[in-house]
DNA sequence: GAGGGGACGTTATACGTAACACTTGGAGGC
DNA sequence: GCCTCCAAGTGTTACGTATAACGTCCCCTC
């Protein structure tokens, strides 16, 4: 036995098994097919279960230059969305051999501090979701691989990126509330600095504008119940014939909006419809359940990854939104008319 | 300029600067008053900044045999309770100079299965929060420093463990409740084998059984509103007098129960009270607001950290339960008198 | 003017692993 | 009987960093 104190070496399970630490190496590193005899093979194995023997990774990171790590930076764990990309993205790297060492950006949605120190581990690729051009440029100067989740295809510079079809998702939301008579629509907006909801908001705009005689507001609010709460508050309470409808950039926000019309004392579908985008539980623990856009989360953490994947390997990635889907429940229907 | 090719080293920045590598070390590693000069100093500093340079941690990590990096072992990550887990720890951690790295485990709360394939990193320490034993053991055999969130003081393998003190809230719970006059009370309990859930239902159940002619039922259930909302419904349409209070061991299965309320035509809290614990979004996004025991997570990841930073310096860590607080929202009331 | 001691560095080494380049003993071919 | 070849390993090196141990100057003191 090899002194207790510290953790057992490849060097000291090569003694015991008594053979050269090089061999150990092949061994277990499973590279000794016509190098090292089944037998000795076997004997190595034996010594190293016996003395609990588990490699140094920090040697081994630093032997081979690689870590077979990679960095997901989330945005905020404030909603079962990015456990769902978490999950996705460390399915197909373990699949690989990888690992996924996840960085809540602290502040939440927005931009994020400096994801390397977080993770003193040394990595071998990025993935990050809705970061500003701060956080971007301070990744790319570190030269790492980089995938971009739901970022401006164009203004990556050159990073590769897997969105979610959400432009198609807002055009489903506007269709449906177009069919329904909705023409006065109140748009929540969250009011954060990012390409996907100024892309929400652009793409809204565009679908309504293009039927006569719809009318469109915004109200900005940050993502949580309280701000929600306030601005659509405000919105429904200003002057004027008062919107029909009110489109949420998310889930949460529209469970804000519908404590509102309660206390405005207006109901959901029959005064007001609200239409919301994720499809968290949240969705269907409101009453009544939310008319909201389906995103697949798991796939889209798996397709992230995968592209992560290709470019560490000199492939180019695959390009295609991930598609999404309109799930109507009962918090639309027609508007009244008056 | 070296190679640009591949990343520069503390070598590469030694030479630009025209001192030894070892210079380099110290003025970087902050260890340089009284063996450096002030102008030298200066001049490496600016060729690492002008190569833009940046330590290797693999190789850093073997020199000095610890990564400052620590493993946070969490559940899942589908509720924002985690989230101020982790932002409490690794807001202590940074303060130390240490990392946190980020586990969910894949499965849900319940059973974790190998926490170490995550994270190719190498550990300092683990803080892991309700695991079952298998993987609790599989880090004990990893000798590494470890302290447990929410779990058995007793059996916890002698690790160190920091806990909110539940108990005390689910005695506040009780109390409240009786208070206002309830007898017959459901306990919609999680249906997952941990020690934080079984210790729920004992102090329920001792709490009520002091007050004589109390009576309880428990229906257990996954953690999700779907599962909640059946074995809700199942045990209100159940025969014999109808519970006029559920209590519920956290806010999602609350949304459950709210939901299977509803569908039988029952109010809250006119026909039924409906408690929770946690205190998420969720419970003030819910019509009528949740009474439920509100848990400081932040705290909570700070005193976990604090706790593994002190068995790492081979300190005691400090004991004692971290307070909970009973939030009385809109879903309590009195039971009406048949 | 001998020697002590700061100020300012440098040289050398080890951390644990993976992989390249060798060695050795024997079997087989001609 | 000599050469070749292969199986079955071993010796050595490098990855990039932090630090202990070791040199120089040169000034200051006695």
């Amino acid at each position: 036995m090899a002194r207790s104190s510290t953790r057992p070496t490849s060097r000291d399970v090569a003694q015991a098994a008594g053979v050269s630490q090089a061999a150990v190496s092949l061994v277990l590193g499973d590279k000794w097919r016509g190098r090292v005899s089944e037998t000795t093979a076997e004997r190595v194995r034996e010594a190293a279960r016996e003395l609990g023997y588990r490699p140094n990774l920090a040697a081994r990171n630093l032997r081979l230059g690689r870590t077979r790590t990679v960095l997901l930076v989330v945005p905020a764990l404030t909603t079962e969305f990015f456990a769902g990309v978490y999950t996705g993205a460390a399915r197909v790297a373990a699949r690989h051999g990888f690992g996924v060492v996840l960085y809540p950006s602290p502040e939440g949605i927005g931009p994020a501090r400096d994801p390397f120190a977080s993770a003193q581990a040394a990595l071998d690729g990025v993935i990050a979701s809705s970061m500003a051009a701060d956080a971007l440029t301070a990744i790319r100067g570190d030269q790492l691989p980089l995938v971009m989740l739901d970022s401006d295809p164009e203004g990556s510079l050159g990073a590769a990126t897997v969105n979610l079809d959400i432009a198609d998702g807002v055009r489903q939301v506007a269709e449906h509330l177009l069919a329904l008579g909705h023409r006065r629509i109140l748009h929540l907006a969250a009011d954060v600095p990012s390409w996907t909801f100024e892309m929400r908001a652009r793409e809204l705009a565009a679908r309504l504008a293009a039927v006569p005689g719809t009318e469109i507001r915004t109200a900005p609010a940050p993502i949580s119940i309280e701000g929600a709460l306030t601005a659509t508050e405000a919105a429904l309470t200003a002057p004027g014939p008062r919107p029909t409808a009110v489109v949420c950039d998310d889930d949460k926000l529209a469970a804000g909006a519908y404590k509102a019309l309660r206390r405005l004392g207006l109901r959901v579908p029959d005064d007001v419809s609200v239409t919301g985008l994720d499809d968290l539980a949240l969705a269907t623990a409101l009453d009544p359940e939310l008319t909201t856009v389906r995103l697949d989360a798991e796939l889209f953490g798996e397709r992230g990854m995968e592209a992560l994947l290709a470019v560490l390997e000199g492939r180019e990635p695959e390009h295609g939104d991930i598609p999404v889907e309109l799930v109507v429940r009962a918090s639309t229907a027609p508007p009244r008319t008056p």
